[in-house]
DNA sequence: ATTTTAATTATCAAAGTTGAAAATCAAATA
DNA sequence: TATTTGATTTTCAACTTTGATAATTAAAAT
């Protein structure tokens, strides 16, 4: 054997940079140099661990599709039994605990997807995909809701939350925040008492 | 006098173009070659009648104020007495009377907020403009609810519609929109009951 | 028709971005 | 220690983007 590789950890370095510059200049504003930059490595070595331009978002939507299936079903199998869907929100809407970087990728990938059909169809999987685990979770505490009322108040509360944490570049917006969890919640009870 | 000057068609032109790259391709990703094609124009014509990149941007979000500014109190002067939210509701949710790109401009605007501390003074005020606006009409019919809860619902409603329109790039998502719509109207409706 | 005003086009240099290959250096094993 | 494997650095050429100026053309008024 000779020198060992790192391959793969400059392989996750770098996409975690390329997240970070997705999130701050979307799709289109990340240019290799920026993500050298923020990566903290030379610009060959981008190239040289993960490959071109195309072979970077390639590598970033695989790695964010996986990696938020991954922990949206962590953060649910985690939910307690009872008051599942207030904790739910509570998670959702606590800066602390949830990622706002999160979001904002999902956002830039959505906005991304005008100019690319294939990526259009992941991300609208993955929108739905996210909008019925939350279903999922108000149906468990609500089963003789509707099934549109349940649509309804799951796109609502997927909804004021990716919203919420898309109004996080422009800095301390907790008047706002803190309303919108409020009717998160109010959404959740009106589901309970239809 | 000489020639006539159409420096102002051609701003309009300009900024129109403008605008539309950056509900594509974001603030950083819209790039001059690019308005210049989206407005029909030669490059150097940007140049002339705006400016450089900064007096574009300025211009843009100027202009992005005062236009949504005017829009909004149209739009709620035309509001009927009776059914007011109701109505409210059923236009930021028709795709065919609001307009997607309006709220792309918005959150491309607030994505670079964090880039641009003055950007962001000024997107923070527009979004609780934007809330405020809403509230108004919802405490018009329900003057009987708590602000708090006012508060919440006119988030609510606000966050709803702009997580719609933002996902207007991928394609037909009527199913997510439909539900979403049924979400703001359970809001309004809960705030009617509370 | 000449003048005047301004739109339009042509062109340039500087800076930034990308893709790629070659050269160098570092660490493990035989 | 020599070899081998692969990380890292250096370097190059092509292309794009930006900012700016000069030259040209078009339309109105005197």
């Amino acid at each position: 054997m000779g020198r060992p590789s790192v391959k793969d950890e400059r392989r996750e370095q770098i996409l975690r940079a390329y997240e970070t510059c997705v999130a701050r200049f979307g799709v289109e504003g990340a240019s290799l140099e920026k993500i050298a930059e923020q990566a903290g490595l030379a610009r060959p070595l981008i190239r040289h661990n993960v490959g071109n331009r195309d072979d970077l978002l390639a590598a970033l939507v695989d790695r964010f599709l996986s990696r938020s299936e991954r922990s949206i079903q962590r953060m649910i199998d985690a939910l307690p039994e009872s008051r599942a869907t207030e904790t739910l929100i509570d998670w959702l809407f606590d800066p602390n605990y949830s990622d706002a970087q999160f979001v904002l990728v999902a956002e830039a990938l959505i906005a991304a997807s005008q100019e690319d059909p294939a990526l259009a169809t992941l991300m609208k999987r993955w929108t739905r995909d996210f909008i019925a685990s939350v279903r999922g979770v108000l149906q468990n505490e609500a089963p003789n809701a509707s099934s549109d009322d349940l649509d309804a108040v799951a796109a609502g509360v997927a909804g004021i939350y990716f919203n919420t944490d898309s109004l996080t570049p422009m800095g301390d917006m907790s008047d706002v925040r803190n309303a919108s969890k409020r009717a998160a919640l109010m959404l959740a009870v009106s589901l309970e008492r239809s």
